[in-house]
DNA sequence: CGATTCGTTGACGAAGTTCAAGCTGCGTGG
DNA sequence: CCACGCAGCTTGAACTTCGTCAACGAATCG
């Protein structure tokens, strides 16, 4: 646990509330210090994706003109607001993922690490892929508290609620994790499970971490 | 056409040449001249992921520590090389995009750009969005020429080689494009294609080239 | 002119989406 | 305190799509 890089301006938020809303002015660039926030791009015929959930530690909102995407809180929470070119400076994180750099090279790692999702074609090793990586984000001993519905879920991997559901309902028979409430995932066999969605623990080592561009 | 911002090193490569190779130590990001390049993650059990396509005026490779991928030359060209400290400069794009700003905010704007094509479940969509971003960025008048195999494509939009060709076929046969050569395609019904593909126009505006963090 | 690589196409089966119904937990109000 | 309604989650059945297996065609290179 690090200090932040707090310079900026402390922001409180309740959990639904807009943070940013795509097609605003963008101005500066945001660290989150407490809570949860999904980032959504909304197309015109009304679909939505669910590119990024941040994690205390993370940044986000490097936008320059206009918002892309919505920033929307999944719970209450806590950001620092940065001006633009503050981005020179380089961050410890408070987070479990001990990621450090300048807040732009983290952002990039971020965001080429939710690709990696996409190179697992079936449901259970993308769902998997990305509770192994969420598990090790959020950094919590041996389980994970998911602060986002089904459907976000869904649709940041690019399938159905129903298949998130009953994919969680198979990994469970298996006995690859519990769910003792919707919200909660307890791994049981954590090895298989990366095995199984294809993920070896080099693709996690310390070289992974400093990602591609 | 501007004049790149080169200060670095010039490197000359051929169709087929690593230019960077998994696990290489990483010195310095690298701005492509001419020519094109794929960026590809190898996991441990043997699969491939083709995370981005590069064209002349992208910038790549701002891996810390060590390369988290390999960059591999789809044809011949060149590529300018800079110091890792060399990216606050910011830098005109010589590509018909038109992209300007940090070295670093390009690259994520353009991983950012290949996360969307997520958002689209079905082949033909998923491919469509593909082509047609390919074809902006390309900058060829009402055409693309595919550097790339069909393997290459599938093995980044998430799909097979199999269901590219015959998505390629269908597109055919339903008047958006034509296929003169497996390399080239030629649309014929954009405005249909980007509609298909649950592309508004509004979604290329010039905001959408400010992209997300 | 074979050999190799890449692309196309058909048949089939597995996997995921859609449609539909029902369940659970929670907040509101009688 | 319980009845009700709502939102999110789960599950079954039918259907659609895509991956797999297999064969064949086209282009390239020695």
């Amino acid at each position: 646990m690090q200090a932040p890089c707090i310079r900026g301006r402390l922001r409180r938020f309740d959990k639904g509330e807009l943070i940013f809303g795509q097609d605003d002015p963008a101005s500066g660039w945001l660290e989150l210090v407490s809570g949860s926030v999904r980032l959504c791009h909304y197309y015109a015929d009304g679909r939505r994706h669910v590119l990024a959930f941040y994690l205390p530690g993370d940044v986000f909102g490097f936008d320059a003109g206009y918002r892309f995407a919505s920033a929307e809180a999944l719970s209450d929470g806590e950001t620092v607001w940065h001006a633009r070119d503050d981005d020179k400076v380089a961050m410890k994180s408070r987070g479990s993922g001990g990621e450090t750099g300048l807040p732009l090279e983290r952002a990039l790692r971020l965001t080429e690490n939710s690709l990696k999702f996409f190179s697992h074609s079936t449901a259970p090793q993308r769902l998997a892929a990305f509770l192994i990586d969420f598990h090790r984000r959020q950094g919590l001993p041996g389980r994970i508290d998911l602060p986002m519905s089904r459907l976000d879920i869904a649709e940041h991997l690019g399938l159905t609620m129903h298949t998130i559901s009953r994919t969680i309902s198979l990994l469970c028979r298996e006995g690859m994790i519990e769910c003792p409430t919707p919200q909660r995932i307890v791994f049981r066999r954590r090895a298989d499970l990366m095995r199984s969605a294809g993920i070896d623990e080099a693709d996690f080592s310390t070289r992974a971490m400093s990602l591609v561009a």
